[in-house]
RNA sequence: CGGGGCGUAGCGCAGCCCGGUAGCGCGCUUGCUUCGGGAGCAAGAGGUCCCGGGUUCAAAUCCCGGCGCCCCGACCA
């Protein structure tokens, strides 16, 4: 009996938190290894959360002003060559078709790691005038960057996003675009995922490849280590002066349109499992979750299980009709215990257990996946209940996410040796001075692997800005946080 | 690309050292009994032992050569 407990246990985090995170995808059934190196493939448990996701964030989009297009996978080769950062940073990576119908191809073509170079040329032959400004398009697709190590959601070698592409007259538009973008992630992952970030500037060393500046949003995960959410890159004049994306301004003039792209990716959803997830399984907040609440009828006789599917049934069709999303869950022959184990390494929110004890009480028993146990409830007012209780477990997860990455985090440390002890036995975020060069963001790295994953936005500091770089006690010219990455 | 590990039933593994009819657990199918925290019994289905050579009367097992995957490091959403 205790083997066979342990069998269908996951690997404790505490023990060896990437096998948990491997066996956890598993057991949930949200993803699995495709026959090709480095690829996934999502399932339907694993793409319901990206579709809640999408349909967030499209939402989102469209309310600040987006319209969704689509380009293609195949992009010209010497299109990445236009832009001379973005050729370096991504050939290395890029997937490259050589043939097709049989026959060597011309020119070969890039399975695109991205748009910008193709969107570039598009809107050069799209935009004019002052008057087209500002373009604001966004595009859902799937991108290849060929990655030497994969781990599943994280970093595979094709991974599904958005990335959104705007054009606009001036820089100051298209940094406010930039920035406006960064804040409706930051929206979405707090409000959605509830998942606390800390934005910011990227430095140098992280810069995308052909951006003039680029912003991400950081988040930490429960094994001290920072993830990436998402960026939001001002790409000055670089694309549109490579592809000539020029406009007649207001006085007659002729200028290059200043660019913004920004994107994010199923990556989120790695982040979700290691931000909220426990060792029964996944955590799904509920307002990401494709089944909030399951209803598992338990009955032992024939005339009891009518009854009691029925009354499950009934019940299901009062709480969609007040905004849940229900399952009952009534398959035979798989006992009830077994069917709470299965929903909660699924990630359900709340359970529904009702039988004929609940039948003649007129209740039900509810039990959470986080944040307490199971408490007996009446039928009346069930559905304002539980929409009570999803907001309550979304904040829930927000703010106890948010209690731990604090935990993590260290502000201001006295000396060089507490900022290296710190990030070398397993620290979370450190906040430092920095004096801007970066072979120190190098030599941290060469020593602790950590890097600085940011240049924080002022509400993510506290108490006053640190006057010393942290590693050559010259004169700090930024607060940097610093953190191992994924 | 460097280091480590592993390829045997859907999944996890044993068997290999010491060659001789391919096994265990979970899962799956059918039936009966069960059902408020991972059910029990019975009967079943399911395998080119990663691939290709070689040695041998005989290879999952020994030898040679490939391939693949996972984990740990250098790059990256």
């Amino acid at each position: 009996m205790r083997r066979m407990a342990d069998s269908k246990a996951l690997t404790p985090r505490a023990q060896d938190f990437s096998a948990w995170y491997n066996e956890l995808i598993a057991k949930a059934e949200l993803a699995d290894y495709s026959p090709v190196r480095g690829c996934m493939v999502i399932r339907p448990n694993g793409f319901a959360i990206w579709e809640q996701m999408q349909a967030a964030l499209d939402g989102m989009f469209k309310d600040t002003g987006h319209e969704n297009a689509y380009f293609p996978l195949f992009i010209p080769q010497s299109f990445l060559a236009k832009e001379a950062e973005h050729v370096e940073g991504f050939a290395p990576e890029t997937a490259v078709v050589t043939h097709g119908g049989g026959k060597e191809l011309e020119e070969p073509l890039v399975v695109r790691p991205t748009s910008e170079t193709i969107i570039g040329s598009m809107f050069s032959k799209w935009i004019q005038s002052y008057r087209d400004l500002p373009v604001l398009m966004n595009q859902w697709c799937n991108v290849v960057r060929w990655e030497m190590r994969t781990r599943l959601f994280l970093r595979t070698t094709e991974f599904l996003w958005q990335e959104g592409h705007t054009a606009h007259a001036t820089e100051a538009e298209a940094e406010e675009e930039t920035l406006k973008m960064l804040g409706v992630y930051r929206t979405f992952q707090e409000q959605y995922l509830a998942i606390p970030v800390i934005t910011g500037r990227k430095t140098e060393s992280e810069r995308f490849a052909g951006a003039m500046r680029t912003y991400a949003l950081e988040a930490l995960m429960q094994d001290n280590k920072a993830l990436q959410m998402g960026t939001s890159h001002n790409l000055g004049q670089n694309f549109a002066k490579a592809f000539d994306v020029s406009f007649q301004t207001a006085d007659g003039a002729m200028d290059h349109v200043w660019s913004t792209s920004w994107g994010c990716s199923t990556r989120m959803i790695g982040g979700m499992i290691m931000t909220h997830s426990d060792d029964n399984g996944l955590v799904c907040p509920p307002r990401l979750a494709q089944r909030q609440v399951v209803i598992v009828p338990i009955h032992k006789t024939d005339s009891e299980r009518g009854q009691v599917l029925e009354a499950a049934n009934a019940l299901a069709t009062d709480l969609k009709a007040g905004g849940l999303r229900v399952h009952v869950d009534g398959r035979e022959g798989i006992k009830p215990g077994a069917k709470y184990y299965e929903w909660e390494a699924r990630g359900v929110p709340f359970r529904l257990e009702l039988g004929p004890r609940d039948l003649t009480n007129r209740s039900v028993m509810l039990a959470r996946r986080t944040g307490g146990g199971k408490v007996s409830l009446g039928m009346e007012g069930l559905a304002a209940t539980l929409r009570g209780e999803v907001d309550q477990m979304q904040r829930g997860l927000l703010e106890s996410a948010r209690a731990r990455r604090e935990g993590g985090t260290l502000r201001h440390p006295k000396s060089k040796e507490e900022f290296v002890d710190y990030l070398e036995s397993g620290g979370g975020f450190v906040y430092a001075g920095w004096c801007g060069d970066p072979a120190v963001e190098a030599a941290v790295k060469e020593q602790t692997k950590a890097t600085i994953r940011v240049l924080p936005d002022t509400e993510f500091r506290v108490g006053d800005a640190p006057t010393r770089c942290i590693w050559t006690g010259q004169p700090a010219q930024y607060e940097a946080v610093w953190a191992r990455a994924y």
